[in-house]
DNA sequence: AGAGCCGATTGACCCAGATCAATTTTGGCG
DNA sequence: CGCCAAAATTGATCTGGGTCAATCGGCTCT
C-alpha cells in the first residue's frame, strides 16, 4: 500500500446510506447486523494507479469496492500481463484459500473501498450463514464470468473480442447508472489489450475500423455505440 | 441425459467408504450427517462421451464426481469449443446462480457420479454452514484456477501452454495417485487443443517437438516426462 | 503560447500458429 | 487376420495479429 493511502473519517460513515448497500455483500444483512458490521469496515481512498494489494501478498483484508474502477491482473515473470477482470462498485475482493491474494489490484482513477481486517470479518461471518451464502453467490457469479472470459480469450477473433468487451462493459454499467449507448472507458487501451489477450495496436486498429464502418464513435473517455445491433452481431459471431 | 445412463444399486453404497470421502464436499460432514447425506445422493454411471448435462439446461441436480474424468466446455454458436476445465474425482459440479448450468459436461471414458437432486440438497445445506463453507472453498479454488487459465489463454505461447498443461495435469493427478513422471492423458488431442486455445495440429506438433528434443516421450495413452525440469522451464518462461 | 510527455494511432513488415491437405497410426470387429 | 473408421501426425501454405517504428494529439507546466 502506497503512502498516499488515506483513511477517510472512519467513524462518520454509515452502512445504511452506503452507495452499494443494495448490491454488495452487505445486502444480505438486516438493520441490526448492519449496525454491528459498520464497526468492522473502514473507508479508505486510493488515488489513480495506486496498488491496493498485490498477488502473493498475504491476505490481511477483504475489500468492498464503493466507488471507482479497479484493474485486477496477474503478471508473468517476464512482465506479460493478463487482466483477469475490472472491479466496479459493489464488487467484493480478497477471497482465497491459500491465504494469499491470487491477483493484484490497482485503482484506475480514484477509488474508495470499504476495508475489512480478515480476522474480525471471518469471525463476523462465522455465525451468519446468510452472509456466507451471499459471498458464495458472488463467487459463483464471478466463476461464471471467468468461464465466459476463457471462451473469449481462447476462441474469439480480435473483432469479436473488442465487440464483446464493449457490450459486456456496457452491461455491467447498467446496474450502476441508466443504460446508455455511450460507454465510458476509464481504463487505458493497454488495459483493454491486456484484458482481451491482444496488443495495444490491435485494440487501437479495431476501434478505428469499427469507427470507419460507422459502428461506433470514439469519443473522449469512451465510445458511443452508433449501431448497437451491429456490435452485438460482431460479438455473437 | 442419454439412455444408457444407469443408476447403480442406489442403496448399496455408503458414503463412509466412498473413494472421495476425504476430498469432496462431503469431507465437511461428520459421521451422523453422513448417514443422512447418504440418502440424498444416488450413484449414476455414464459411458464414455455421454453428456451428463448441457449448458443452458435448467439445473436439476448437483454432481459429485466419484470416478473417471469429465470435460467441461462451452460452445459458440458456430461450433467453436472452449474447454473450461477437466473434472476429476472429488470435484463438485452444478453450482450456479442463474438456475441453469453455465457449461456442458461430458464423460471422457466411463464416469461414476454421485447425483443430488437440487431441492433436497439445498435443504440439507440450509442449516449446515460448514457444508456451505466447504462448497465456497471449492468455488474459490476453482476461481483461482480459472484466473490462472486466463493468463495461459491470453498471454502464453503454444509451447508454454502445452508445457504448463502437462505440469498442471500431473499436479492434479498427484492427490489421486502417487506422483509420477508418467502422465496419463485420457482426453483426446482435440480436447487438449480446445482447452489450450490452440488447434489439434499445433498440439500434435508441439508434442512431437518436445519428444524430438528429448523432453517427453509420447507413450500409449499419455506422455512420460523425461526431463521434468525442462518442462517446468518451458512452462515458467 | 510553446515545450515536453504520454497515450493513442497508423504504417510496414513479419511470424506463430491456423488452415488445408495428405498420410499414418490405432483400435475395434467380423 | 484384414478391413474400416477415427484419431493423430506431418507437410505445405496462408494470414491474423504481433512487432517495430514513426507520428499524432491532448494535457500539463512554465
Amino acid at each position: 500500500m502506497k503512502p498516499s493511502m488515506v483513511t477517510i473519517e472512519p467513524n462518520r460513515h454509515f452502512c445504511s446510506d452506503c452507495a452499494v448497500r443494495g448490491s454488495a455483500v452487505c445486502s444480505s444483512l438486516d438493520a441490526a447486523e448492519l449496525r454491528e458490521f459498520e464497526h468492522l469496515g473502514r473507508r479508505v481512498h486510493f488515488d489513480g494507479s495506486e496498488t491496493v494489494f498485490s498477488e502473493e501478498d498475504i491476505t490481511a483484508s477483504f475489500y468492498n469496492l464503493l466507488e471507482g474502477v479497479m484493474r485486477l491482473y496477474k503478471l508473468l515473470p517476464d512482465g506479460r500481463r493478463q487482466i483477469v477482470g475490472f472491479a466496479l462498485p459493489g464488487d467484493f475482493l480478497g477471497m482465497n484459500i491459500s491465504g494469499r491474494h491470487n491477483f493484484s489490484a490497482d485503482a484506475i482513477g480514484g477509488v474508495t473501498v470499504c476495508q475489512f481486517a480478515k480476522a474480525p470479518f471471518g469471525r463476523f461471518i462465522e455465525d451468519r450463514p446468510h452472509l456466507l451464502r451471499r459471498i458464495n453467490e458472488l463467487a459463483v457469479r464471478e466463476l461464471s464470468q471467468a468461464r465466459n472470459h476463457m471462451v473469449l480469450l481462447g476462441r474469439r477473433s480480435a473483432d469479436e473480442k473488442v465487440a464483446a468487451f464493449l457490450l459486456g462493459w456496457r452491461e455491467r454499467l447498467v446496474s450502476l447508472k441508466e443504460r446508455s449507448d455511450t460507454v465510458p472507458l476509464p481504463m487505458s487501451r493497454q488495459d483493454i489489450a491486456d484484458y482481451l489477450g491482444l496488443t495495444i495496436e490491435t485494440v487501437s486498429r479495431t476501434f478505428t475500423k469499427l469507427e470507419r464502418h460507422g459502428v461506433i464513435e470514439i469519443i473522449h473517455g469512451g465510445v458511443s455505440l452508433l449501431d448497437p445491433a451491429k456490435v452485438e452481431a460482431l460479438a455473437a459471431a
